[in-house]
DNA sequence: CTGAATCCACGTCGATACTG
DNA sequence: CAGTATCGACGTGGATTCAG
């Protein structure tokens, strides 16, 4: 399975959501465009309802995609840090105007919050 | 469960992505943008690799959450028109910049596909 | 034509434990 | 600290069938 299905999918759209959908990618994304660098444990914390796991995996498909790069020092504890590629910084538009979408209609949200849509098995 | 869970979760970017995250939803929203109405089976036509239960399923949850809106004429057979509401008009930006950055990378797409990811069992 | 319902194989993800 | 390995429960989504 490739990381993110990489390939010319011939719909521009799909084409960027093959390297940001994945559950949690723009937020990653969102949080590493404001702060530059951030460590492993950083991020954690500001995801603190994405698992660990998760957040690996994450990672290091955005990795492999070449949006993000790792930068790993070999001291004890190991530390890390995780930075946009210059491939990466090219995703800036896209992720600024899901975060302004967000940020102009909190308001918005949570409106429709009693709808249920159930898939009953 | 709700549609989309719409809830502020506090995050700018994680507010957005519960109303266009899902498999297909940013690429029907995509098409809807782009030609003002489309019918379901139009729908069906554009996106040939989703099936009728997901793009079902993608556009009611777009619906409930108020996104899109969908007309049904009375008819027989039935026909239904979906249209993007007000609010889902407030999307276009989002979308137009998701699409904008696909068609600037075309090149840069599909260079990396050898890169395997598994998560065996 | 436009869906909803059912079945079922498969993927996803959290929890836990382990490594360097 | 920063991951990986394994397990198990759960969700997802295709195929098919049915209905208005």
């Amino acid at each position: 399975m490739v990381s993110a299905y990489n390939c010319d999918s011939g719909c521009p759209v799909q084409n960027t959501l093959q390297f940001i959908s994945g559950k949690w990618k723009s937020v990653i994304l969102y949080h590493i465009f404001k702060n530059n660098v951030l460590r492993f444990s950083e991020l954690q914390a500001k995801l603190p309802y994405v698992s660990k796991r998760m957040l690996a995996k994450q990672l290091s498909e955005l990795e492999t995609d070449g949006i993000v790069a790792k930068r790993v020092y070999p001291v004890i504890p190991v530390k890390t840090e995780y930075r946009m590629t210059t491939f990466g910084e090219s995703l800036r538009p896209v992720i600024k105007a899901i975060e302004q979408w967000g940020s102009e209609h909190t308001d918005e949200i949570g409106v429709l919050a009693n709808t249920q849509i159930q898939e009953n098995h």
